[in-house]
RNA sequence: GGCGCUGUAGCUCAGUUGGUUUAGAGCGCCGCCCUGUCACGGCGGAGGUCGAGGGUUCGAGCCCCUUCAGCGUCGCCA
């Protein structure tokens, strides 16, 4: 019977099997030896007897050779059990020892998970996915994939493919192009998203439509951004936002309960874009702490401190403050550096309040009156030990470094619970936000959202202040995904391409397939998409991307392993009618 | 494109203000010994262009410049 390393175990005793798999180490006493055979589902201890033909064989296996091996299930001798391994009760007595393929000597321990260069990692790949991190990772992966597609099939969604090969439409994230050999000069572009086919697959019918959607986007990497990552890609028609966030909610659950067998997260909290910004700086709070930023400008209206008094008296100023439980013990020196990294983060500078058991500290104590102190340490609910930090700015900006500084102060004091997951839902966004670059209103998500029905109005008047059916999922201060309800209206969606500048012409060169389709009977419809690597790294506790994807690339894109991307011979360019202008490479 | 961190034996790392001879340790590797181990144990051994190039210096693993690679981050990611 062929066994997996991790199946057998006391009831198996007595019972004749075979087991295939890598030599994860060997004890070789000399007139015994044990040796740890290895597969994805385990280790199982094979004892080789020295009266027996293949001791002389077992004597030569080093780590990962293949073996395969046979003999009789036993029960280990009383005392010399092994309680931290699933099999550890039973030992396979070798009968019959094969050889299947000869290993060299790793570049590095697969049967340890230690702390190894990444270029070696990603260079030997397949040893590195050998190693029980990258195992489990994986397969909480694929729990999570599996966990989707039964979740949604039960809630009666359609998965269907959508094509790699599709139209260049050069707004948003830069793209991957594909030369086309059969139409010299004409190129086909990988999607960012399948956004406009899933809106098309409403308007043909299909009603609930699922993906796991690859996708792709030329843009630089971060930890947590891959050039080509995974969606779970969905939309449906007849829908409010409502009905979207409920089913996707559910399959979040689902996917925690299947995936980690974690009791329910939910449910999950809701903020509406404004409020989180004004609570935590950033539109992706991580949530397992609190350390909500508070604005104090009014208690500085009339302060002698300038800084603080011009915020206060401008319109678009603010004061925010952070606390930073325990910070009244730091440094002079703590403190200055806290204030370098605030202008690194794009601060004009900090003013930080130490309320230390022997007073209140500060730089700018001299303009600071008790009372000032009280108010804003009463704000921020700080107490005796806590430093209060406050940045003056245009309210955008003091928010934005204020929010990572609340990030930062999470780290330091360890206040990010690895085993908690903290989900919320982020709505009504702007619909338009100012492009820094031309002044003008551009998209916030994309420009098939729709605004809050009652807004069309403002589209001239005033189209910074419309909202946008338009939802995030957040989690731990991850963006794992957005949403929206879409404009299944023609004349409505026209009327948005030419509102972001764009002609008939142009409206009709890029998305006129789009419009048409729209023409022909849209029904009302909206859906999400999430990243699934970032679902799958956050589930698994790891800290990027790399840790949950088979063969990822690094951060300036390329695969170590393939070596990809390489140049490649005149012939192929020329098939598909390309030169290449880059200068020869250096070496 | 900017800023920062890392690069010393196959792997993980230590290496003091620039000066101690032969640049060390653990793991791995090779050989011998070992019948109940499971990170087996014991004895012995091999293994180093200190990422690369240049410079300062009587002297550089250590200081300076350039460069390569990996990582983090800002810009970028409709």
């Amino acid at each position: 019977m062929k066994v997996n390393c991790g199946a057998l175990r006391l009831a198996d005793a007595g019972s004749h099997v075979e087991l295939n798999g890598w030599m994860n180490r060997r004890r070789d006493h000399g007139g015994l030896i044990f040796v740890d055979v290895r597969d994805r589902d385990g280790v199982t201890q094979i004892v080789f007897d020295p009266k027996h033909p293949s001791f002389a064989l077992a004597e030569t296996l080093r780590h990962e050779d293949v073996l395969r091996v046979r003999g009789a299930v036993r029960r280990r001798p009383a005392g010399t059990e092994n309680a931290k391994i699933e099999t550890g009760e039973v030992e396979v007595a070798a009968d019959e020892l094969e050889v299947l393929s000869r290993s060299l000597v790793p570049p590095f321990q697969v049967n340890l998970d230690e702390d190894v260069d990444e270029n070696l990692r990603m260079q030997y790949r397949y040893l590195d996915l050998r190693r029980p991190r990258m195992q489990r990772n994986l397969t909480i992966r694929h729990k999570i994939v599996k966990a989707i597609r039964d979740f949604f099939d039960s809630r009666n969604f359609l998965e269907i493919e959508t094509p790699l090969l599709v139209k260049s439409t050069p707004e948003g994230a830069r793209e991957y192009l594909v030369p086309s050999r059969i139409h010299p000069g004409s190129f086909y572009a990988l999607p960012q998203s399948p956004q406009i086919l899933k809106q098309i697959l409403m308007i043909a019918g299909f009603g609930r439509y699922m993906q796991i959607a690859r996708c792709m986007r030329d843009e630089d990497l971060r930890a947590d951004r891959q050039p080509e990552f995974t969606q779970l890609d969905v939309e449906m028609s007849f829908v409010s936002q409502d009905d979207v966030l409920e089913i996707m909610e559910s399959a979040m659950i689902f996917v925690w309960q299947q995936a980690l067998g974690i009791p329910a997260p939910g449910p999950f909290p809701r903020y509406r874009h404004e409020e989180v910004l004004a609570r935590y700086g950033t539109d992706k709070p991580d949530l397992r702490f609190g350390l909500e930023l508070v604005d104090v400008k009014e208690t500085f209206r009339a302060t002698e401190f300038k800084v603080f008094r011009d915020q206060a008296e401008s319109r678009g100023g603010a004061v925010i403050a952070v606390r930073y439980p325990g910070g009244a013990t730091l440094s002079r020196r703590d403190f200055d550096g806290l204030t370098e990294l605030a202008k690194q983060l794009g601060a004009k500078g900090l003013v930080w309040i130490a309320l230390a058991s022997d007073g209140v500290k500060s730089p700018v104590s001299k303009f600071l009156s008790d009372a000032d102190v009280a108010a804003v340490a009463g704000a921020l609910a700080a107490q005796t030990g806590d430093a209060l930090l406050l940045f003056a700015d245009e309210r955008a900006r003091a928010l934005d470094v204020s929010g990572r500084m609340r990030n930062e102060i999470g780290s330091r004091c360890n206040l990010r619970d690895p085993g908690r997951f903290a989900f919320a839902w982020v709505t009504d966004f702007p619909l338009f936000e100012v492009d820094p670059d031309t002044g003008k209103p551009a998209p916030a998500h994309h420009p098939f959202t729709a605004p809050n029905d009652d807004q069309w109005e403002l589209l001239e008047s005033d189209p910074l202040a419309m909202r946008a059916q338009h939802y995030d999922l957040v989690l731990n201060g991850f963006e794992l995904g957005s949403g929206s309800i879409r404009i299944h209206k023609p004349d409505f969606q026209r009327k948005i391409f030419a509102m972001l500048g764009m002609s008939d012409e142009e409206i009709e060169e890029r998305f006129g397939f789009f419009i048409r389709a729209l023409d022909y009977g849209a029904p009302p419809h909206g859906g999400m998409a999430l990243g699934i690597d970032r679902i799958a790294m956050l589930a698994a506790g790891e800290e990027n991307l790399r840790e949950v994807i088979a063969f990822p690339k690094t951060q300036v894109a390329r695969d170590l392993m393939m070596d990809a991307p390489t140049p490649v011979p005149e012939r192929l360019l020329r098939d598909l009618s390309l030169k290449s202008t880059a200068p020869p490479p250096k070496d």
